[in-house]
DNA sequence: CGGTTGAATTTTGTATGCAATCTGCTATGA
DNA sequence: TCATAGCAGATTGCATACAAAATTCAACCG
Protein backbone atom coordinates (compact mmCIF):
# COMPACT_ATOMS: atom_id res chain seq x y z
CA UNK A 1 0.00 0.00 0.00
CA UNK A 2 2.78 1.94 -0.15
CA UNK A 3 2.48 5.35 -2.03
CA UNK A 4 -1.16 5.62 -2.31
CA UNK A 5 -1.36 8.83 -2.38
CA UNK A 6 1.94 10.14 -3.68
CA UNK A 7 1.09 9.46 -6.82
CA UNK A 8 -1.05 12.96 -7.44
CA UNK A 9 2.26 14.91 -8.80
CA UNK A 10 0.00 18.11 -10.42
CA UNK A 11 -3.47 18.51 -11.62
CA UNK A 12 -5.27 16.15 -9.82
CA UNK A 13 -9.05 16.89 -10.82
CA UNK A 14 -11.28 15.57 -7.80
CA UNK A 15 -14.43 17.08 -9.85
CA UNK A 16 -16.90 15.29 -7.90
CA UNK A 17 -19.84 15.02 -10.13
CA UNK A 18 -22.08 17.65 -9.39
CA UNK A 19 -25.30 17.07 -8.32
CA UNK A 20 -27.27 17.91 -11.55
CA UNK A 21 -24.83 15.61 -13.73
CA UNK A 22 -25.89 12.57 -11.35
CA UNK A 23 -29.51 13.40 -12.32
CA UNK A 24 -28.32 13.75 -15.77
CA UNK A 25 -26.88 10.55 -15.67
CA UNK A 26 -29.69 9.06 -13.85
CA UNK A 27 -32.54 9.84 -15.85
CA UNK A 28 -30.93 8.89 -19.12
CA UNK A 29 -30.49 5.71 -17.92
CA UNK A 30 -34.37 5.53 -16.95
CA UNK A 31 -35.19 6.82 -20.39
CA UNK A 32 -32.92 4.05 -21.59
CA UNK A 33 -34.57 1.02 -19.90
CA UNK A 34 -37.90 2.28 -20.64
CA UNK A 35 -38.71 3.22 -17.13
CA UNK A 36 -40.30 6.07 -18.38
CA UNK A 37 -41.90 5.26 -21.20
CA UNK A 38 -41.59 6.94 -24.36
CA UNK A 39 -44.54 9.63 -25.12
CA UNK A 40 -45.09 9.12 -21.03
CA UNK A 41 -45.07 12.88 -19.32
CA UNK A 42 -42.56 13.57 -16.91
CA UNK A 43 -43.66 15.29 -13.90
CA UNK A 44 -40.80 17.33 -11.87
CA UNK A 45 -42.22 16.76 -8.78
CA UNK A 46 -42.47 13.23 -8.57
CA UNK A 47 -38.84 12.80 -9.99
CA UNK A 48 -37.92 15.10 -7.39
CA UNK A 49 -39.25 13.04 -4.22
CA UNK A 50 -38.00 9.74 -6.34
CA UNK A 51 -34.31 10.91 -6.90
CA UNK A 52 -34.86 12.69 -3.40
CA UNK A 53 -32.94 15.97 -5.17
CA UNK A 54 -35.16 19.79 -5.82
CA UNK A 55 -36.48 20.97 -8.68
CA UNK A 56 -33.58 23.25 -9.62
CA UNK A 57 -31.14 20.37 -10.35
CA UNK A 58 -33.76 18.59 -11.86
CA UNK A 59 -34.72 20.98 -14.17
CA UNK A 60 -31.44 21.57 -15.39
CA UNK A 61 -31.12 18.17 -16.60
CA UNK A 62 -34.37 18.34 -18.33
CA UNK A 63 -32.90 20.85 -20.82
CA UNK A 64 -29.54 18.65 -21.47
CA UNK A 65 -31.73 15.37 -22.03
CA UNK A 66 -33.81 17.68 -24.15
CA UNK A 67 -31.09 18.90 -26.35
CA UNK A 68 -29.69 15.38 -26.52
CA UNK A 69 -33.11 14.88 -27.85
CA UNK A 70 -34.41 12.21 -24.83
CA UNK A 71 -36.98 14.94 -23.74
CA UNK A 72 -39.28 17.12 -25.36
CA UNK A 73 -40.01 20.14 -23.23
CA UNK A 74 -43.16 22.58 -23.70
CA UNK A 75 -43.41 25.57 -21.98
CA UNK A 76 -45.47 25.16 -19.79
CA UNK A 77 -46.55 21.46 -20.60
CA UNK A 78 -44.27 19.88 -18.64
CA UNK A 79 -41.68 17.38 -20.57
CA UNK A 80 -42.42 13.96 -22.54
CA UNK A 81 -40.17 11.08 -23.25
CA UNK A 82 -39.76 11.33 -27.10
CA UNK A 83 -41.29 8.76 -28.81
CA UNK A 84 -39.49 6.49 -31.30
CA UNK A 85 -41.00 6.77 -34.88
CA UNK A 86 -39.38 4.10 -37.91
CA UNK A 87 -38.92 7.17 -40.05
CA UNK A 88 -37.11 9.18 -37.20
CA UNK A 89 -35.03 5.91 -36.61
CA UNK A 90 -34.01 6.06 -40.08
CA UNK A 91 -32.98 9.23 -39.95
CA UNK A 92 -30.42 9.00 -37.16
CA UNK A 93 -29.14 5.59 -38.75
CA UNK A 94 -28.45 7.29 -42.06
CA UNK A 95 -26.24 9.91 -39.67
CA UNK A 96 -24.88 7.43 -38.01
CA UNK A 97 -23.84 5.22 -40.90
CA UNK A 98 -21.98 8.78 -42.23
CA UNK A 99 -20.27 9.12 -38.74
CA UNK A 100 -19.76 5.61 -38.41
CA UNK A 101 -17.61 5.40 -41.85
CA UNK A 102 -15.53 8.80 -41.24
CA UNK A 103 -14.83 6.73 -37.88
CA UNK A 104 -13.65 3.88 -39.99
CA UNK A 105 -11.09 5.88 -41.96
CA UNK A 106 -9.55 7.54 -39.53
CA UNK A 107 -9.42 4.77 -37.17
CA UNK A 108 -7.09 2.75 -39.88
CA UNK A 109 -4.86 5.85 -40.16
CA UNK A 110 -4.48 6.25 -36.55
CA UNK A 111 -5.05 3.30 -34.66
CA UNK A 112 -1.73 1.39 -33.47
CA UNK A 113 -1.51 -2.70 -32.93
CA UNK A 114 -2.18 -2.46 -29.24
CA UNK A 115 -5.47 -1.36 -29.82
CA UNK A 116 -5.96 -3.62 -32.72
CA UNK A 117 -5.44 -6.29 -30.26
CA UNK A 118 -7.88 -5.22 -27.53
CA UNK A 119 -10.75 -5.17 -29.97
CA UNK A 120 -9.71 -8.76 -31.55
CA UNK A 121 -10.05 -9.93 -28.13
CA UNK A 122 -13.17 -8.10 -27.35
CA UNK A 123 -14.70 -9.95 -30.55
CA UNK A 124 -14.05 -12.87 -29.60
CA UNK A 125 -15.38 -12.87 -26.42
CA UNK A 126 -18.42 -11.50 -28.81
CA UNK A 127 -18.17 -14.73 -30.61
CA UNK A 128 -18.95 -16.68 -27.58
CA UNK A 129 -21.74 -14.54 -26.13
CA UNK A 130 -23.00 -15.42 -29.37
CA UNK A 131 -22.32 -19.14 -29.44
CA UNK A 132 -23.63 -19.17 -26.12
CA UNK A 133 -26.63 -17.06 -27.06
CA UNK A 134 -26.96 -13.88 -24.61
CA UNK A 135 -28.02 -11.31 -26.33
CA UNK A 136 -27.07 -8.86 -23.78
CA UNK A 137 -23.70 -9.03 -22.91
CA UNK A 138 -23.31 -9.59 -27.04
CA UNK A 139 -25.15 -6.34 -27.34
CA UNK A 140 -22.56 -4.93 -24.89
CA UNK A 141 -19.61 -6.24 -26.46
CA UNK A 142 -20.79 -5.04 -29.39
CA UNK A 143 -21.28 -1.38 -28.56
CA UNK A 144 -17.93 -1.80 -27.12
CA UNK A 145 -16.20 -2.75 -30.37
CA UNK A 146 -18.17 0.06 -32.21
CA UNK A 147 -16.66 2.55 -29.13
CA UNK A 148 -13.31 1.63 -29.66
CA UNK A 149 -13.61 1.92 -33.75
CA UNK A 150 -14.84 5.71 -32.63
CA UNK A 151 -12.54 6.30 -30.47
CA UNK A 152 -9.34 4.97 -32.40
CA UNK A 153 -10.54 7.61 -34.93
CA UNK A 154 -9.25 10.17 -32.65
CA UNK A 155 -11.39 12.56 -33.21
CA UNK A 156 -13.48 14.22 -29.73
CA UNK A 157 -16.00 16.10 -31.52
CA UNK A 158 -16.91 13.04 -33.79
CA UNK A 159 -16.66 10.33 -30.60
CA UNK A 160 -19.41 13.68 -28.95
CA UNK A 161 -21.40 13.35 -31.85
CA UNK A 162 -21.76 9.85 -31.97
CA UNK A 163 -22.24 9.57 -28.21
CA UNK A 164 -25.03 11.60 -28.59
CA UNK A 165 -26.47 9.45 -31.56
CA UNK A 166 -25.84 6.50 -30.19
CA UNK A 167 -27.81 7.12 -26.44
CA UNK A 168 -31.03 7.90 -28.78
CA UNK A 169 -30.52 4.87 -30.76
CA UNK A 170 -29.78 2.54 -28.07
CA UNK A 171 -33.34 3.04 -26.98
CA UNK A 172 -34.88 0.68 -29.34
CA UNK A 173 -32.24 -2.22 -28.44
CA UNK A 174 -33.89 -3.39 -25.63
CA UNK A 175 -36.89 -3.91 -28.22
CA UNK A 176 -35.77 -4.96 -30.71
CA UNK A 177 -35.94 -8.79 -30.77
CA UNK A 178 -32.99 -9.64 -33.46
CA UNK A 179 -34.22 -12.93 -35.44
CA UNK A 180 -31.33 -15.84 -35.26
CA UNK A 181 -30.81 -15.59 -39.02
CA UNK A 182 -30.24 -11.57 -38.94
CA UNK A 183 -27.87 -11.99 -35.66
CA UNK A 184 -25.33 -14.82 -37.45
CA UNK A 185 -25.39 -12.20 -40.36
CA UNK A 186 -24.49 -9.03 -38.14
CA UNK A 187 -21.51 -11.57 -36.32
CA UNK A 188 -20.16 -12.28 -40.14
CA UNK A 189 -20.50 -8.61 -40.37
CA UNK A 190 -18.39 -8.29 -37.83
CA UNK A 191 -15.70 -10.68 -38.83
CA UNK A 192 -15.11 -8.66 -41.70
CA UNK A 193 -15.26 -5.30 -39.85
CA UNK A 194 -12.31 -6.59 -38.06
CA UNK A 195 -10.46 -7.91 -41.34
CA UNK A 196 -10.73 -4.78 -42.79
CA UNK A 197 -9.34 -2.89 -39.74
CA UNK A 198 -6.67 -5.52 -39.08
CA UNK A 199 -5.36 -4.53 -42.75
CA UNK A 200 -6.25 -1.11 -41.81
CA UNK A 201 -8.39 -0.56 -45.47
CA UNK A 202 -10.22 2.48 -44.69
CA UNK A 203 -12.45 2.73 -47.52
CA UNK A 204 -13.22 -0.88 -47.08
CA UNK A 205 -13.81 -0.34 -43.47
CA UNK A 206 -15.92 2.82 -44.10
CA UNK A 207 -18.49 0.84 -46.30
CA UNK A 208 -18.58 -2.38 -44.22
CA UNK A 209 -19.28 -0.32 -41.32
CA UNK A 210 -21.97 1.74 -43.11
CA UNK A 211 -23.56 -1.36 -44.85
CA UNK A 212 -23.65 -2.83 -41.25
CA UNK A 213 -25.61 -0.32 -39.81
CA UNK A 214 -27.91 -0.08 -43.03
CA UNK A 215 -29.24 -3.73 -41.89
CA UNK A 216 -28.86 -2.95 -37.95
CA UNK A 217 -31.48 -0.27 -39.12
CA UNK A 218 -33.74 -2.63 -40.80
CA UNK A 219 -34.06 -5.16 -37.16
CA UNK A 220 -34.71 -1.71 -35.43
CA UNK A 221 -37.56 -0.23 -37.45
CA UNK A 222 -39.17 -3.43 -38.33
CA UNK A 223 -39.43 -4.21 -34.03
CA UNK A 224 -40.61 -0.32 -33.68
CA UNK A 225 -43.26 -0.90 -36.50
CA UNK A 226 -44.03 -3.89 -34.73
CA UNK A 227 -44.27 -2.31 -31.58
CA UNK A 228 -46.27 0.53 -32.91
CA UNK A 229 -49.16 -2.12 -34.30
CA UNK A 230 -49.33 -3.46 -30.86
CA UNK A 231 -49.95 0.20 -29.32
CA UNK A 232 -52.58 0.42 -32.24
CA UNK A 233 -54.42 -2.91 -31.56
CA UNK A 234 -54.04 -2.50 -27.73
CA UNK A 235 -55.85 0.95 -27.86
CA UNK A 236 -58.50 0.34 -30.57
CA UNK B 1 -61.12 41.57 -40.94
CA UNK B 2 -63.64 38.75 -41.60
CA UNK B 3 -62.68 35.66 -40.24
CA UNK B 4 -59.23 37.26 -38.62
CA UNK B 5 -59.40 34.74 -36.03
CA UNK B 6 -61.05 31.54 -37.66
CA UNK B 7 -57.92 30.32 -39.37
CA UNK B 8 -56.86 28.39 -36.45
CA UNK B 9 -59.01 25.27 -37.04
CA UNK B 10 -56.60 23.35 -34.60
CA UNK B 11 -53.34 23.07 -32.59
CA UNK B 12 -52.67 26.85 -32.25
CA UNK B 13 -49.10 26.64 -30.82
CA UNK B 14 -48.90 30.30 -29.58
CA UNK B 15 -45.29 29.15 -27.89
CA UNK B 16 -44.41 32.52 -26.30
CA UNK B 17 -40.71 31.23 -26.02
CA UNK B 18 -39.99 30.98 -22.65
CA UNK B 19 -37.81 33.35 -20.92
CA UNK B 20 -34.43 30.64 -21.05
CA UNK B 21 -34.80 29.82 -24.63
CA UNK B 22 -34.45 33.57 -25.05
CA UNK B 23 -31.52 33.48 -22.85
CA UNK B 24 -30.13 30.66 -25.04
CA UNK B 25 -30.06 32.69 -27.87
CA UNK B 26 -29.24 35.77 -26.51
CA UNK B 27 -25.98 34.53 -24.87
CA UNK B 28 -25.34 32.12 -27.97
CA UNK B 29 -25.21 35.17 -30.19
CA UNK B 30 -22.71 37.34 -27.69
CA UNK B 31 -20.41 34.10 -27.91
CA UNK B 32 -20.71 34.54 -31.61
CA UNK B 33 -20.08 37.70 -32.22
CA UNK B 34 -17.09 37.59 -29.67
CA UNK B 35 -18.64 40.04 -27.42
CA UNK B 36 -17.87 36.87 -25.04
CA UNK B 37 -13.94 36.35 -25.56
CA UNK B 38 -12.78 32.35 -26.10
CA UNK B 39 -11.08 31.46 -23.08
CA UNK B 40 -12.85 34.00 -20.74
CA UNK B 41 -14.87 33.16 -17.76
CA UNK B 42 -18.32 34.17 -17.53
CA UNK B 43 -19.90 35.20 -14.07
CA UNK B 44 -23.68 34.25 -13.58
CA UNK B 45 -24.41 37.89 -11.53
CA UNK B 46 -23.12 39.79 -13.94
CA UNK B 47 -24.64 38.58 -16.70
CA UNK B 48 -27.59 38.02 -15.12
CA UNK B 49 -28.19 42.10 -14.09
CA UNK B 50 -26.99 42.71 -18.04
CA UNK B 51 -29.98 40.57 -19.10
CA UNK B 52 -32.40 41.39 -16.64
CA UNK B 53 -33.12 37.85 -15.72
CA UNK B 54 -32.35 35.89 -12.57
CA UNK B 55 -29.73 33.03 -12.36
CA UNK B 56 -32.16 30.52 -12.68
CA UNK B 57 -32.98 30.62 -16.53
CA UNK B 58 -29.42 31.54 -17.44
CA UNK B 59 -27.96 28.83 -15.50
CA UNK B 60 -30.89 26.88 -17.47
CA UNK B 61 -29.28 28.35 -20.96
CA UNK B 62 -25.74 27.43 -19.77
CA UNK B 63 -26.13 23.57 -19.58
CA UNK B 64 -27.67 23.90 -22.99
CA UNK B 65 -24.68 25.66 -24.11
CA UNK B 66 -22.62 23.67 -22.64
CA UNK B 67 -24.00 20.67 -24.52
CA UNK B 68 -23.69 22.84 -27.77
CA UNK B 69 -20.13 22.57 -27.06
CA UNK B 70 -19.56 26.90 -26.83
CA UNK B 71 -19.18 26.81 -22.93
CA UNK B 72 -17.27 24.77 -20.74
CA UNK B 73 -18.66 24.38 -17.16
CA UNK B 74 -16.86 23.07 -14.18
CA UNK B 75 -18.08 22.27 -11.25
CA UNK B 76 -18.00 24.52 -8.62
CA UNK B 77 -15.26 26.74 -10.88
CA UNK B 78 -17.52 28.54 -13.14
CA UNK B 79 -17.87 28.62 -17.06
CA UNK B 80 -15.62 29.68 -19.64
CA UNK B 81 -16.40 30.30 -23.38
CA UNK B 82 -14.56 27.18 -25.17
CA UNK B 83 -11.31 28.24 -27.17
CA UNK B 84 -10.84 27.30 -30.72
CA UNK B 85 -8.11 25.46 -31.41
CA UNK B 86 -6.87 24.24 -34.49
CA UNK B 87 -6.49 20.69 -33.99
CA UNK B 88 -10.48 21.12 -32.30
CA UNK B 89 -11.44 23.30 -35.90
CA UNK B 90 -9.79 19.85 -38.23
CA UNK B 91 -12.37 17.63 -36.26
CA UNK B 92 -15.30 19.60 -36.17
CA UNK B 93 -14.42 20.10 -40.19
CA UNK B 94 -13.76 16.20 -40.68
CA UNK B 95 -17.15 15.53 -38.96
CA UNK B 96 -18.96 18.51 -41.19
CA UNK B 97 -17.28 17.40 -44.21
CA UNK B 98 -19.15 13.82 -43.78
CA UNK B 99 -22.27 15.25 -42.96
CA UNK B 100 -22.73 17.95 -45.89
CA UNK B 101 -21.45 14.49 -48.11
CA UNK B 102 -24.38 12.57 -46.61
CA UNK B 103 -26.93 15.60 -46.82
CA UNK B 104 -25.64 16.23 -50.87
CA UNK B 105 -26.12 12.88 -51.22
CA UNK B 106 -29.56 12.56 -49.59
CA UNK B 107 -30.52 15.61 -51.45
CA UNK B 108 -30.03 14.59 -54.77
CA UNK B 109 -32.72 11.83 -53.93
CA UNK B 110 -35.00 14.21 -52.40
CA UNK B 111 -35.03 18.11 -53.65
CA UNK B 112 -37.58 19.50 -56.21
CA UNK B 113 -37.02 22.07 -59.26
CA UNK B 114 -38.40 24.38 -57.27
CA UNK B 115 -35.71 24.19 -54.07
CA UNK B 116 -32.75 23.99 -56.97
CA UNK B 117 -34.51 27.31 -58.21
CA UNK B 118 -34.29 28.83 -54.71
CA UNK B 119 -30.72 27.62 -54.43
CA UNK B 120 -29.63 28.82 -58.07
CA UNK B 121 -30.98 32.39 -57.08
CA UNK B 122 -29.50 32.70 -53.89
CA UNK B 123 -26.18 31.08 -55.70
CA UNK B 124 -26.06 34.53 -58.21
CA UNK B 125 -26.66 36.80 -55.41
CA UNK B 126 -23.66 35.42 -53.77
CA UNK B 127 -21.78 35.56 -57.40
CA UNK B 128 -23.13 39.55 -57.06
CA UNK B 129 -21.90 40.42 -53.73
CA UNK B 130 -18.24 38.24 -54.63
CA UNK B 131 -17.98 40.99 -57.75
CA UNK B 132 -19.15 43.82 -55.54
CA UNK B 133 -16.60 42.75 -52.49
CA UNK B 134 -18.73 41.82 -50.04
CA UNK B 135 -17.51 39.73 -47.94
CA UNK B 136 -19.57 39.52 -44.91
CA UNK B 137 -22.93 39.51 -47.76
CA UNK B 138 -21.25 36.74 -49.36
CA UNK B 139 -20.90 34.39 -46.38
CA UNK B 140 -24.55 35.33 -45.28
CA UNK B 141 -25.20 33.78 -48.38
CA UNK B 142 -23.30 30.88 -48.55
CA UNK B 143 -23.98 29.50 -45.33
CA UNK B 144 -27.69 30.53 -46.88
CA UNK B 145 -26.75 27.81 -49.50
CA UNK B 146 -25.14 25.73 -47.79
CA UNK B 147 -29.09 25.61 -45.11
CA UNK B 148 -31.18 25.06 -48.46
CA UNK B 149 -28.92 21.85 -49.30
CA UNK B 150 -29.06 20.45 -45.96
CA UNK B 151 -32.72 21.03 -45.64
CA UNK B 152 -33.81 19.45 -48.67
CA UNK B 153 -31.63 16.70 -47.14
CA UNK B 154 -35.21 16.10 -45.32
CA UNK B 155 -33.59 14.80 -42.24
CA UNK B 156 -34.26 16.61 -39.33
CA UNK B 157 -31.56 15.27 -37.43
CA UNK B 158 -28.76 15.79 -39.68
CA UNK B 159 -29.95 19.23 -39.69
CA UNK B 160 -29.73 19.49 -36.39
CA UNK B 161 -26.54 17.79 -35.93
CA UNK B 162 -25.56 19.93 -38.52
CA UNK B 163 -26.23 23.67 -36.99
CA UNK B 164 -25.19 22.04 -33.84
CA UNK B 165 -21.51 22.16 -35.36
CA UNK B 166 -22.16 24.83 -37.78
CA UNK B 167 -22.50 27.16 -34.58
CA UNK B 168 -19.19 26.28 -33.24
CA UNK B 169 -17.25 26.69 -36.87
CA UNK B 170 -19.17 29.76 -37.20
CA UNK B 171 -17.24 31.71 -34.69
CA UNK B 172 -13.99 31.36 -36.30
CA UNK B 173 -15.85 32.72 -39.24
CA UNK B 174 -15.05 36.64 -38.17
CA UNK B 175 -11.51 36.53 -37.42
CA UNK B 176 -11.31 34.04 -40.71
CA UNK B 177 -9.87 37.09 -43.09
CA UNK B 178 -10.29 35.12 -46.43
CA UNK B 179 -7.40 35.97 -49.27
CA UNK B 180 -8.65 37.23 -52.84
CA UNK B 181 -7.31 33.85 -54.03
CA UNK B 182 -9.09 31.62 -51.66
CA UNK B 183 -12.09 33.55 -52.33
CA UNK B 184 -12.18 33.05 -56.17
CA UNK B 185 -11.89 29.39 -55.86
CA UNK B 186 -14.35 28.81 -53.18
CA UNK B 187 -16.88 30.87 -56.03
CA UNK B 188 -15.69 28.58 -58.59
CA UNK B 189 -16.40 25.22 -56.19
CA UNK B 190 -19.73 26.89 -55.73
CA UNK B 191 -20.11 26.71 -58.99
CA UNK B 192 -19.26 22.86 -59.15
CA UNK B 193 -21.69 22.25 -56.81
CA UNK B 194 -24.78 23.81 -58.06
CA UNK B 195 -23.82 22.07 -61.51
CA UNK B 196 -23.76 18.54 -59.53
CA UNK B 197 -27.36 19.72 -57.62
CA UNK B 198 -29.05 20.32 -60.98
CA UNK B 199 -27.48 17.38 -62.57
CA UNK B 200 -28.88 15.55 -59.05
CA UNK B 201 -25.26 13.81 -59.12
CA UNK B 202 -25.10 12.59 -55.82
CA UNK B 203 -21.94 11.10 -55.20
CA UNK B 204 -19.77 14.06 -57.05
CA UNK B 205 -21.93 16.58 -54.70
CA UNK B 206 -20.74 14.64 -51.82
CA UNK B 207 -17.37 14.93 -52.76
CA UNK B 208 -17.40 18.28 -54.20
CA UNK B 209 -18.88 19.46 -50.44
CA UNK B 210 -16.17 17.40 -48.80
CA UNK B 211 -13.05 19.19 -50.83
CA UNK B 212 -15.65 22.31 -50.19
CA UNK B 213 -14.97 22.04 -46.76
CA UNK B 214 -11.38 20.65 -46.33
CA UNK B 215 -10.63 23.73 -48.59
CA UNK B 216 -12.41 25.85 -46.07
CA UNK B 217 -11.02 24.10 -43.22
CA UNK B 218 -7.67 25.25 -43.60
CA UNK B 219 -8.15 28.92 -44.12
CA UNK B 220 -9.81 28.64 -40.58
CA UNK B 221 -7.11 26.68 -39.30
CA UNK B 222 -4.51 29.20 -40.46
CA UNK B 223 -6.47 32.20 -38.98
CA UNK B 224 -6.77 30.16 -35.62
CA UNK B 225 -2.92 29.84 -35.96
CA UNK B 226 -2.50 33.30 -36.51
CA UNK B 227 -4.57 34.65 -34.09
CA UNK B 228 -3.29 32.39 -31.55
CA UNK B 229 0.60 33.48 -32.42
CA UNK B 230 -0.72 37.05 -32.12
CA UNK B 231 -2.09 36.22 -28.51
CA UNK B 232 1.24 34.72 -27.73
CA UNK B 233 3.03 37.63 -29.12
CA UNK B 234 0.96 40.00 -27.06
CA UNK B 235 1.72 37.77 -23.78
CA UNK B 236 5.36 37.29 -23.88
C1' DC C 1 12.56 37.18 2.19
C1' DG C 2 9.77 33.22 0.71
C1' DG C 3 6.34 29.93 1.73
C1' DT C 4 2.27 28.49 4.08
C1' DT C 5 -1.85 28.85 6.71
C1' DG C 6 -6.01 31.06 7.71
C1' DA C 7 -9.96 34.01 7.32
C1' DA C 8 -12.81 37.09 4.38
C1' DT C 9 -14.92 37.66 0.04
C1' DT C 10 -16.62 36.07 -4.04
C1' DT C 11 -18.92 32.65 -6.75
C1' DT C 12 -21.35 28.63 -7.53
C1' DG C 13 -24.82 24.80 -6.13
C1' DT C 14 -29.21 23.71 -4.20
C1' DA C 15 -33.68 24.45 -2.01
C1' DT C 16 -37.86 26.75 -1.54
C1' DG C 17 -41.59 30.13 -2.29
C1' DC C 18 -44.67 32.77 -5.14
C1' DA C 19 -46.93 33.91 -9.42
C1' DA C 20 -48.69 32.47 -13.85
C1' DT C 21 -50.38 29.02 -16.74
C1' DC C 22 -52.61 24.85 -17.87
C1' DT C 23 -55.93 20.81 -17.04
C1' DG C 24 -59.96 18.65 -15.72
C1' DC C 25 -64.35 18.92 -13.60
C1' DT C 26 -68.78 20.87 -12.64
C1' DA C 27 -72.66 23.60 -13.12
C1' DT C 28 -75.63 26.26 -15.93
C1' DG C 29 -78.21 27.40 -19.94
C1' DA C 30 -80.03 26.51 -24.57
C1' DT D 1 -78.70 16.07 -24.08
C1' DC D 2 -74.96 18.80 -25.46
C1' DA D 3 -72.07 22.70 -25.33
C1' DT D 4 -69.82 26.31 -22.93
C1' DA D 5 -68.26 29.10 -19.08
C1' DG D 6 -66.13 29.20 -14.82
C1' DC D 7 -63.70 27.41 -11.02
C1' DA D 8 -60.47 24.44 -8.33
C1' DG D 9 -56.43 21.75 -8.36
C1' DA D 10 -52.16 20.74 -10.19
C1' DT D 11 -47.93 21.95 -12.57
C1' DT D 12 -44.54 24.76 -14.44
C1' DG D 13 -41.59 29.26 -14.72
C1' DC D 14 -38.97 32.43 -12.36
C1' DA D 15 -36.92 34.76 -8.41
C1' DT D 16 -34.72 34.76 -4.17
C1' DA D 17 -32.49 32.85 0.00
C1' DC D 18 -29.30 29.93 2.07
C1' DA D 19 -25.29 26.67 2.06
C1' DA D 20 -20.97 24.99 0.25
C1' DA D 21 -16.96 25.51 -2.34
C1' DA D 22 -13.26 28.20 -4.31
C1' DT D 23 -10.41 32.28 -4.81
C1' DT D 24 -7.92 36.11 -2.87
C1' DC D 25 -5.25 38.38 0.24
C1' DA D 26 -2.86 39.14 4.29
C1' DA D 27 -0.55 37.78 8.42
C1' DC D 28 2.49 34.62 10.47
C1' DC D 29 6.26 31.40 10.82
C1' DG D 30 10.53 29.43 9.24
Amino acid sequence: MDGAIKTTPKAVPIDRPSLHDEVVDRVREMILDGELPPGGRVHEHALCKLLGVSRTPLREAFKVLASEGLLELRPNRGATVTRLTAEGVEEMFEVMGALEALAGGLACRHIGDDAIAMIRAVHYEMLAEHARGDLGAYFRLNQDIHRRIVEAADNATLAATVNGLAARIRRARYQANLSRERWDRAVAEHGDILAALEARDGPRLAALLKQHLRNKCEVVKAAIEAEAAGRLRQLG
